[in-house]
DNA sequence: CTGATAACCTACCGCCCAGGTAGGTATTCC
DNA sequence: GGAATACCTACCTGGGCGGTAGGTTATCAG
């Protein structure tokens, strides 16, 4: 696997919360119950999606966590990036802040590394899907015409999947759903 | 990072060895000391690469390792799964061999995977950039209009890049280069 | 004001495995 | 024969993932 669990769990963490109604806090315990996972665990990536600015918190009773910006304007990249670090195939290849992709096995300029071409393009890909898809995406499950969960095709949240179509098509289709929170 | 460094030194070996004039065999030891790589791990990685087909050996003196087929024919998706194993973005996800992917989390097919979506999302973006990669692209160098290495511009290989234009485009433009092998 | 609830913080820990080493055997060329 | 090289099996080690523990603050209900 590539992406760890802290990944994983996070991205079912903001799910939970932008699942709940209005911004009502919901505790880490609830969510930790609710899907089967290490609360103590849960409260070390709830801190880190709080320092990057994707939950607020409140204290005390009634208290917990809630998402400090519409599901719409949260992308899963923000996520995974806020969980595991700047996105990265592979070690050797990173972005820098202003975007270029460097390699550390091209210190020396004399020789320009044949596999960066491969890397820089599969982290394009990666960054692109996940800036592509939004925390409200997730919400609404497969877009028309996206392969769908394949097995669990009942019982859906707030809004159910307009149709299933073909089999083979999990690109994420930009779905306009304009309304501001 | 989310490739170790098999699929890396893989990738370069299969690189070296496409670069091989005519089909002659080349022994891991040069590739080790050119690319400053550990002999002993190559041996490994080289015993995947053949077990899966990519590559032919021959021993002994004069010996070493061949392309199996052109590079045109052989992708970069085909290498990383020989020596990283079936491609997954996270423990959970997999695909099976009909090609439909699964979710650890959903035996329970009572209630799907909110996260599901993004997962087999990424994962089809990282296998279809693997997929549409040939060794031969790798070779020739980013494909023009394609963000290129910034900063060695000079001194290729066999093949020069065309033109140098975009600095965003890590798309894998398919480029026609029917001359079979 | 008291207690319960929950965020918040720091320190610690075990296990797995990536990444590499070592040493030997089999095969082929000169 | 000897050098070169593939080929095989066993072993080792450090780091980090995934998690635990235990405490301190802040907030709310009653």
């Amino acid at each position: 696997m590539m992406f760890s669990t802290k990944a994983e769990y996070g991205v079912r963490v903001m799910v939970e919360l932008a699942r709940s109604p209005d911004g009502e806090p919901v505790p880490l315990a609830e969510i930790a119950t609710r899907g089967g996972l290490p609360l103590a665990y849960l409260e070390h990536l709830a801190a880190r999606l709080r320092k990057a600015g994707l939950v607020d918190s409140r204290r005390g009773s009634r208290g917990g966590y809630m998402l400090a910006r519409s599901p719409l304007e949260i992308t899963t990249a923000e996520i995974v990036e806020a969980l595991e670090g700047s996105i990265a195939p592979i070690e050797c290849i990173s972005a820098r802040p202003d975007g270029s992709i460097v390699c550390t096995r091209e210190s020396d300029p004399a020789h320009v590394c044949p596999t960066k071409l491969l890397w820089t393009r599969v982290r394009g890909a990666i960054v692109r899907t996940l800036e592509q898809t939004t925390l409200a995406d997730l919400l609404l499950g497969p877009a028309p015409g996206e392969r769908p969960s394949l097995g669990a095709l009942s019982e859906r949240g707030p809004i159910a999947p307009a149709s299933i179509g073909a089999l083979e098509a999990d690109e994420p289709k930009p779905r306009s759903l304009a309304s501001g929170a």
